[in-house]
DNA sequence: AAAAAACCTCTACACTTGTAGAATAAAATT
DNA sequence: AATTTTATTCTACAAGTGTAGAGGTTTTTT
């Protein structure tokens, strides 16, 4: 089961919230907002979908995320490199380096990554 | 505009191939195929979103990506970029070196192209 | 030529998504 | 306590998507 773009969205203002109120979620949203009923949908399909679940306190739900980001994304970027590159992360990420435009100081800042994530490995 | 997913797999089809009849689509398909009339749909459609042209040959079409495969594939991995990394790609970078499992080798050919993209770039 | 296969458009239909009003209940404010 | 605000569920509806049949035309095969 995947979220939809706008799902997606109030799942960013879940994981940086962790925790939020339907108010607090509300919040988060720029101009215009959404009607609340709106939100409280996209709320209700996301629990049906089993990403987010709630405490009570009280009558109000706190609503909390029930995956977490780093998990949901790399499902995300492991669809797309088997979309895309026939499942070959290292093309990807070839592709990735050349076709989004990095600054040197990123891309010196990326391989510095790249070195502690290969002695990482090595160990 | 952008392709639902099978619109997006018939795609990949027409990259690969560049230029194909319907029937060279329906073989790429994996079983169990799709109807014809289903992939005559979802080419139409890909005609209409202005994503695909066709040159008629008597009249049989031969039908052509309007669009490079690297190209859309920039939008598509900006959009995500965006959405998840508040617009950083760096971030987004030291994100995919650690969380898709790459191993020693292909991080170090990573690397290398890193390398040269700086050296391209300090030019 | 008759039959079969291929292909295109139209139509259809169920499911998902974006969006929000109506109705209701509960909570906060005056 | 009365009013206002906030939250929740139901209902709704248009647009998009996955899928394919019916019908018509053309091309290929027998």
């Amino acid at each position: 089961m995947k979220l939809s773009k706008t799902e997606e969205q109030v799942m960013q203002y879940l994981w940086k919230l962790e925790k939020a109120f339907m108010k607090d979620i509300l919040t988060e949203f720029p101009q215009p907002k959404p009607a609340t009923t709106t939100v409280a949908t996209l709320l209700k399909r996301m629990i049906d979908k089993g990403f987010v679940n709630y405490n009570l306190y009280g009558k109000s739900r706190e609503y909390y995320p029930l995956i977490k980001k780093t998990d949901y994304f790399s499902k995300h970027v492991n669809g797309l490199i088997k979309n895309f590159f026939n499942n070959s992360a290292s093309q990807f990420a070839s592709f990735f380096t050349s076709e989004t435009n990095l600054s040197v100081t990123e891309l010196e800042e990326l391989r510095k990554l790249i070195d502690s994530q290969i002695k990482e490995q090595k160990k």
